[in-house]
DNA sequence: CGGTGTCATGACATCGGTGTCATTGCGTGC
DNA sequence: GCACGCAATGACACCGATGTCATGACACCG
């Protein structure tokens, strides 16, 4: 690769009038400009990252940890794949400020996160977002202390800068969604109860049924959280099969995520129980292969990801940049409710349960 | 941060010792190395990676360019999020080789490539690996003419090395698995015609076909393609008319990818038309979010995205390695097919269409 | 006991850029 | 006509590592 050396010889110049002409930081007449652009051309030269960085002892790197590529196969991961919009939005925010994102895998093993940081060190990574795969307290004390960092998703008890979602005003307002169509019997299914999500949402859940002074009955919520393993199907039959053995069945059903929304269907049809004639279903993430695969589509809370992740890429960005010092160390992202075809009003659920197959019309 | 200047100096040695205990290439006694890593712990030392490639004139950088990362929510892209696994297997193999990924997203834009390769050269990345949402011709000239290249999922007609899916082979041997249930009349839901992978998968569905001695109907074959627009799930449910308004409706479904599956699911479903029972369906991709949640358990042919990026990885540090010159310029990567409950024979279809709700069990 | 080989270590140059300071040439004001 | 200022450029040191070569201290051999 060709050096600024060999590209001032060939220019007839110094070296340091090439780099002039490379950053436009002094005066450089238009002659020797154009001598030196045209050397730079026929070389092919790029100028070397690794110099720069030595010398000017700025990397321009920003390391992010993600455990969702490897995640992406684990089914069995609560959120899944969707880590990955947080990658997206962070992205994105990092692209317009000239800093480059180095992103690293965890490979889905915690014990390899201080590899990671090693790795990001030996670069001079700037700063560091970290990103959990689900909305959890932080599982691992992070190296590198001296590296401002970010959490995405998870939150420690030290003051770390933190971006999380808002889960429980999104149950809340997806459960008061439910409500004014003028559902009085709600079920719920819920994620793992151990789960930060899960007992969020559930306040949030409680919060609506509450303020629209239904009585809370808890038969009506089941956790099933044995997801992705072979009994999972199993449990959200005999969750269905308790609400529906019941004197006054739900006549809607909110899922911990869209995932378990879609077994639902499933497992809803077999029953011989249509959606959303009989019981309506709303699901949890926003996850659009699903929500909107799903037929009918499905009404869901959006999991903000993306906009977490550009969230805290700007709260680290202003970090750097020396900027007002973490005003609130939590920061929490709210999501919008978004209405589709599986939610309807109860008085007209059992209304029109056959429908012609041909003549239909799309909603 | 502590530079090798730092640890010489407290541990009152030269820089070069220093060094030398922390490559390992030249014999240090005892005492001293012991003095010298003392050094390096109290101060915390990190070797800089841009330092030491400035001198060797290696960067240890792979680099990698996807469109998985912004591509994540678009619903629209036929294969969608699974390219990350491409990413995923090439990770895992790049992990154990000593290499960093840098990994570089072209925010779905792909006049954005010139850019993105442009910064990898500044970090003089060693190799390139060009990963393609799906399937299909490359669609802009790379630059770097420099750096050694594999693409992942497409290819050139330059030569340029390249993994791609066995399509052919994949549906060929689902559609083989289709027959050996028993089913003679088997419809066909492809993807857009224009697309690779319908072409490839077309192909070996006739091959299969033609081999069991079935006369191949033009009619049991439909195009699908508008995926993700407001009018999918119609052109689904027109397609399905089609097929169960004929005297001799199919048996088994075909379907382009697992997304597809799971609209023909719902549609089904709201037809009145039991799955497995009175007809069977089958994927593709094993795009597992889909296939292992969807009630009944989808069977679909594997897309080998993680090998592929495995194996793309592979060959890249090969040639890097001064290995064996691209003996086959493009390799064809197979993929199992997953055998799940929403294929049956057809002799058991219509026999057990009632399902009692209690007693089930989970097979 | 002197020559030689090995071990352990350091001095110095070097990689590809950039910061600092010096130098040259030319127009301008008095 | 001379001092001065500014534009344009170059010489040189330096960033943090490592390669090359030299050096001093021993041990071993004849």
């Amino acid at each position: 690769m060709a050096t600024i050396y060999d590209v001032a010889k060939r220019a007839g110049v110094s070296p340091k009038t090439v780099s002039r002409v490379l950053n436009g930081d002094a005066p450089v007449s238009a002659r020797t400009k154009k001598a030196v652009t045209e050397a730079m051309d026929a070389l092919g030269y790029v100028p070397s990252h690794a110099a720069r960085s030595i010398k000017s002892n700025k990397s321009g790197l920003i390391g992010l940890i993600t455990g969702a590529i490897s995640n992406a196969d684990e089914v069995a991961t609560p959120a899944g794949l969707p880590e990955l919009f947080i990658v997206q939005g962070a992205q994105a925010v990092i692209e317009h400020s000239q800093k480059t994102l180095l992103i690293s895998d965890t490979g889905g093993r915690l014990d390899r996160v201080p590899d990671l940081i090693r790795t990001f060190q030996e670069h001079r990574v700037e700063g560091l977002l970290y990103i959990a795969d689900y909305h959890k307290p932080l599982d691992l004390a992070l190296p590198g202390h001296d590296i401002p960092k970010v959490l995405v998703n998870c939150f420690d008890d030290l003051g770390t800068p933190a971006v999380v979602p808002d889960d429980e005003g999104g149950q809340y307002a997806l459960t008061k969604e439910v409500i004014a169509k003028g559902h009085r019997r709600i079920a719920y299914l819920t994620l793992a109860p151990a789960m930060e999500a899960t007992k969020l949402r559930l306040r949030g859940f409680k919060r609506a049924v509450a303020e629209a002074g239904i009585a809370f009955d808890a038969d009506l919520v089941q956790p099933t959280d044995l997801f992705g393993s072979p009994g999972e199907h199993q449990l959200i039959w005999d969750a269905l099969d308790k609400f529906f053995s019941g004197d006054t069945p739900p006549t809607a059903i909110c899922c911990g995520n869209d995932r378990l929304a879609m077994a639902v269907y499933g497992i809803l049809r077999r029953r011989g129980i249509a959606v959303p004639e009989e019981v309506s279903v709303v699901g949890y993430d926003d996850h659009r292969l699903i929500s909107e695969t799903l037929y009918p589509a499905l009404t869901t809370a959006e999991l903000p990801y993306s906009a977490m992740g550009a969230r805290a890429a700007q709260l680290l960005l202003q970090i750097l940049s020396g900027g007002a010092a973490a005003p609130e160390n939590r920061v929490r992202i709210g999501g919008e409710v978004k209405r589709r075809a599986s939610l309807v009003a109860p008085e007209i659920q059992n209304t029109k349960k056959i429908i012609s197959f041909k003549g239909r019309t799309e909603t």
